[in-house]
DNA sequence: ACCTGAACACCGTTCAAGT
DNA sequence: ACCTGAACACCGTTCAAGT
């Protein structure tokens, strides 16, 4: 018996083991009960033996980080910069719902891993294919920021579950303090169901904002194509 | 000696002095350095004495974010719609860019502040003043996301600081392996100094993203307002 | 040479003992 | 009743002692 569970903990620890051990663990218990103590713990092994495959905690959340991104859909080829950019940003997106603890991290690092930089690539890639300039994919990136992986930070965080109390409060007392967002929350949740909770459909929110950003880069694309058009027609 | 040193402790501790104290502290050393025992030790008292004037170190984060957005300017009153937002925003990241902590404190709150509330509600009100539909205002509020509060969170982080060796690796090995991004790298470094740092101007970017954000809800709006004008119109 | 238990220097917060 | 020192239950990581 003593031996079964000895065999098992003898299971190859691995750089891969330990990363998707996190993953999971994090998955489930949220970012914040992720310790090294505690994943050690789970993989059956002492605290100091993880220090074999990542060099610290730091090295443990960038492996994560890699972890997530690689479940992103590789770029669809041949379609127009357009639809190729909506369907990884979506595809991203989905990758990164999986994991909620994942947009706080990529976040919190100063420096973005190997495996973001090449999907962060990919990306400008496909602006430059579809005709942009490098200076307009400049801005163009600053301006889809997080989005560009498929995440924005939420100011009133969690719409899932909310606060009851936060609920019960805000309909009496706030309904006169803040007329407006009493206004928008209540037509947000027009399905029934509560008045404030569950909000509003956050992937609507997410592809309507989506779309009125590549709307947006479009029309600069168009405004930057004629420019140059204009001067080839001035000079030739 | 040892009597004035007590004097300058007894100074009555008051929650807004713990508050502006905590402000401080984080804007010189920053959040992460920031804790309960620490803040105490600067304001030379012991640490369960914080205690009486918040409750935990949740809520001292709470009143310090409520501190930073009571730096922001009223909003101005008689103008259009477009002015009066963009205005409040960029006097927003004003006030956030004193405090770089400040927008990563407010992204992990689940809960806004009743400060943040009332910011919100301002703002939501100035696009109903401005004609905009409770169901347009609520999506165009979620397309801004937390650029509403100045601030957008940039995936290679501190553009200020680079890291002398991510820049050193940048330039060499991975001019190769990541092209677009050392193209756009090196566009937006044209003013001199060095290859990739300091990188491109934060305060244009944020503009540039405004504004086509802007102009994209202003033609959301025209187009919602000519809805109404053509059903009055078939209807009168 | 490898592994690991104990220890270090922290945390936020509880609680009981002092005034 | 108020204040506060010690203690609790954690943390990431160092380091020396064991094999």
């Amino acid at each position: 018996m003593a031996q079964q569970i000895k065999a098992r903990r003898r299971i190859q620890l691995s750089r891969d083991r330990v990363l998707r051990a996190a993953v999971a663990l994090a998955d489930n218990v949220g970012i914040e009960a992720l310790s090294m103590r505690n994943l050690a713990e789970k993989l059956g092994v002492v605290p100091m033996a993880l220090y074999k495959h990542v060099a610290n905690k730091e090295e443990l959340l960038d492996g994560m980080i890699d972890v997530v991104v690689g479940e992103i859909d590789p770029p669809a080829p041949g379609t127009d910069w357009k639809t190729a950019v909506r369907q990884r940003i979506l595809s991203a997106r989905r990758a990164l719902l999986h994991h909620p603890w994942a947009s706080r991290v990529i976040e919190s690092k100063k420096n973005p891993t190997p495996v973001v930089l090449e999907y962060m690539d990919a990306m400008i890639g496909m602006f430059r294919a579809g005709g942009f300039s490098v200076n307009l994919t400049h801005h163009v990136m600053h301006t889809i920021g997080s989005r560009v992986l498929g995440f924005t930070q939420e100011l009133f965080n969690d719409s899932r579950t909310v606060d009851p109390e936060m609920q019960a409060i805000m309909l009496r007392e706030l309904a006169g303090k803040y007329p407006y967002v009493v206004e928008i929350a209540g037509a947000a949740s027009h399905e029934g169901e509560s008045v404030v909770g569950p909000g509003c459909d956050d992937q609507f929110e997410f592809e309507f904002a989506l779309d009125l950003l590549l709307d947006g880069f479009e029309r600069l694309r168009h405004a930057e194509s004629s420019e140059t058009t204009k001067i080839a027609e001035s000079t030739g």
